[in-house]
DNA sequence: CAGTGGTCTAGACCACACT
DNA sequence: GTGTGGTCTAGACCACTGG
């Protein structure tokens, strides 16, 4: 059930397998209690705990006290948003024809705090990207050495990264967490994206990890709010509380 | 520093105690180690840990494995954006106390294209958003004038809208489609939200519709960017390919 | 190397729900 | 009372960062 030999820390393979057990309805009300669930797997009850805390806030299982840990009925929107099914499906999606153009893809060191949620050294790989031949946003990817390198052996004026992440490399992307804002963009990236000096830009910032919890990408990107909107559908959540 | 007499959790208190602490800039970049917390509070690491963790999924705080957690500069107000919350619930999430001042609340005739996704006459509110005292965003709600004028004889200084539309007036909020991008504040709503004239906001579109398929409100929402933030989890469907 | 967060164990007692 | 989740301890070892 639980492969001691992997590095995959214990929790994160519990809860992988618990989260699979409910997607197949394996586990359709309740979820067995936490000692029984210490018992099957062999681990102790912190480690159980560590597992059964991220479902439940993902949204998959609630816990009662006293009564149990049950399967939410309602459970959470898991599609991956298009705005991370890549840039070239979304502007394809309209009708438009997108394109790419390689500005930088160099080694260098993340002392950034966001940026360090990577290893000490990171990959930068840096796009503008066009819509119709309009540039529209300009995108920044850090990885890991490891990721980067192989990466940057691609050509990335015509590929999916993400496809190549995937396909090419075999990196099953699991999860993603995205901030939306706006800042001012910077002067030398103003005239990429032919805006003027001082105007601001939809920020987008993202953290990407794989099913074994490490970091696989950290990105900024920056889009022309003239050219770019991000589209959200969500339903009202009853989760009474 | 922690009352063990109470009957609060010592790693609810603690991490109360480290949240303020952000809040009020004392911990700026980085807060103490684990094991320094562990002196501190006279606690166990992992009552340290589960606080910490807390922290971390709230958006306040970031590790980093090696080098110490830190403080996230991002915006204090995050808003989730897998379900539809209203600013009472995002601002009250983030331990922060919200208000509203009513601005407008009248009959109006929707010739715009967006508002008339509702009928030819529309009931428009408009409220000043605070989060501790200080503003955040203006919000412009449009309605049905049958929905409207029954909203308009509640106090709208107090109430959380979207509470009496679905325990006062029975209409069960299902599905809305947001977008979100930015774009310059108007001059005349610039010293409502005590920002210099010409700055960025984020701005929110949004219509919901409620079970039947009725377009039950559009939206307009302008946040300062400084003050808030979108974000949101994506994660990828094991059991698709 | 020392310091940091990451993982994990074994065990204890408390608070709550049900019978 | 029995079984559940909630809280907490003390201690161990691993993995990563940085000097």
């Amino acid at each position: 059930m639980i492969d001691e030999t992997l590095y995959i820390p214990l929790h994160i393979q519990l809860s992988k397998s618990l989260e699979e057990k409910i997607k197949t309805h394996e586990y359709v009300e309740r979820i067995p209690s936490e000692r029984e669930l210490m018992d099957m797997y062999n681990v102790s009850r912190t480690t159980v705990r560590e597992a059964v805390t991220k479902l439940v806030n993902d949204g998959w299982l609630i816990k009662v006290h006293g009564k149990g840990t049950y399967v939410n009925q309602r459970p959470p929107i898991q599609e991956w948003l298009s705005s991370l099914n890549s840039f070239t499906e979304t502007v394809r999606r309209m009708g438009m024809i997108p394109s790419s153009k390689l500005l930088t893809s160099k080694k260098l060191v993340a002392d950034e705090q966001h940026i360090s949620v990577l290893k000490n050294e990171v990959y930068m790989i840096e796009r503008l990207r066009y819509a119709d031949g309009k540039p529209v946003a300009i995108e920044q990817h850090y990885y890991p050495i490891s990721i980067g390198k192989r990466l940057a052996e691609f050509n990335l004026d015509q590929e999916t990264i993400y496809d190549l992440l995937e396909n090419e490399l075999g990196i099953m992307l699991d999860e993603a967490e995205q901030f939306i804002t706006t800042t001012v963009i910077e002067e030398h990236l103003a005239k990429f994206l032919e805006i003027p000096k001082g105007s601001n830009v939809l920020l987008v910032e993202r953290t990407i990890i794989d099913s074994k919890g490490n970091v696989i990408e950290y990105y900024i990107g920056k889009y022309r709010p003239d050219m770019y909107t991000f589209r959200v559908k969500t339903k009202r959540n009853i989760t009474k509380k």
